[in-house]
DNA sequence: TAAGATTGTGGGTAGTTGTGGGTAATTTCC
DNA sequence: GGAAATTACCCACAACTACCCACAATCTTA
């Protein structure tokens, strides 16, 4: 059942395959309201993994990229990076999108794949990077948690 | 699929080839309006590579350098340098434009070129120049940076 | 519990896209 | 005015992509 429109929990395993094509799963395609005609935009995350947006959330990013000037250096450097990998792939009949092989690479994906739902968008992990990944993690100090907690509870 | 009219974004690598041309991504050429005329304007971009605005865009700018003064020497050389490089260049049927000598001295153009879409215009870099740019991050801020990611990014 | 619907995965095919090169028209320059 | 160089337009082909169908596994429902 869909709970809230264009929201994204829960984790799912998928597979990629030899077109570079995977899964969405059932539910977040459920979950997209009518605007995103069945369209999902892939990028660069922060860590070793593929953020997938859908369509609607990723006008919210172009529009702040249009106010931006590119005779600063500093914008026109944040646009490029922002915009340069931003892939958009509307789902085939069933259910899957396509990503580039450079999207891939930097996520290092192989055939297995881990979907991880992230409330606004997805993430796309190789499950051996995100292992690493939450090892690193257990360095994050407690003062930052402490600074979290002020910005949310929970 | 198209997703908005004029708003280009992804990163594609191509080649220029012994005539001056290089292919426009058909991502790029099936977002353009109707008013454009399948015409795109080249000039001097503010890093080493060449920007590439749809021809309504371009109009736009011009508009704004029509409001600059002469009697401001920054203003002066501003539309001097942006006007005075600007060629216009109808794709043909393979959906290829011409880029002048001049420009594709200036980004220092060599056989594979880079193009990635800047939202309101493309870019065409040859990668060498653009790894260089990459390293060269003297003049950014990072908090700036990490400041405008918080702002925009979702 | 059995039939039907939905979901995830694999692969085939027709149309699209990127690249090279040829030829005729146009421009440039002596 | 005519030769040389440049430009605009055309065709051909290989590689790729979008779209389609098939099927097995899982879930739903009566």
């Amino acid at each position: 059942m869909t709970l809230t429109k264009n929201t994204f929990i829960g984790e799912y395993s998928y597979s990629l395959d030899s077109k570079g094509r995977i899964n969405m799963p059932a539910r977040f395609r459920q979950a997209l309201s009518k605007n995103n005609k069945n369209t999902f935009v892939s990028t660069r995350g922060m860590d070793s993994c593929i953020w997938v947006y859908p369509l609607s959330q990723w006008f919210e990013i172009e529009k702040g990229l249009r106010g931006l000037s590119s005779l600063s250096k500093i914008h026109r450097t944040f646009v490029r990076n922002t915009a340069r990998y931003a892939t958009p792939s509307t789902y085939d009949k069933q259910g899957r999108i396509t990503l580039p092989p450079s999207l891939i690479e930097y996520a290092g994906l192989e055939k297995e794949v881990l979907i991880i739902g992230m409330v606004n968008k997805m993430e796309v992990w190789n499950p051996k990077y995100l292992e690493n990944t939450e090892k690193d993690a257990s360095g994050i100090d407690s003062d930052a948690y402490e600074d979290l907690a002020g910005r949310i509870t929970i």
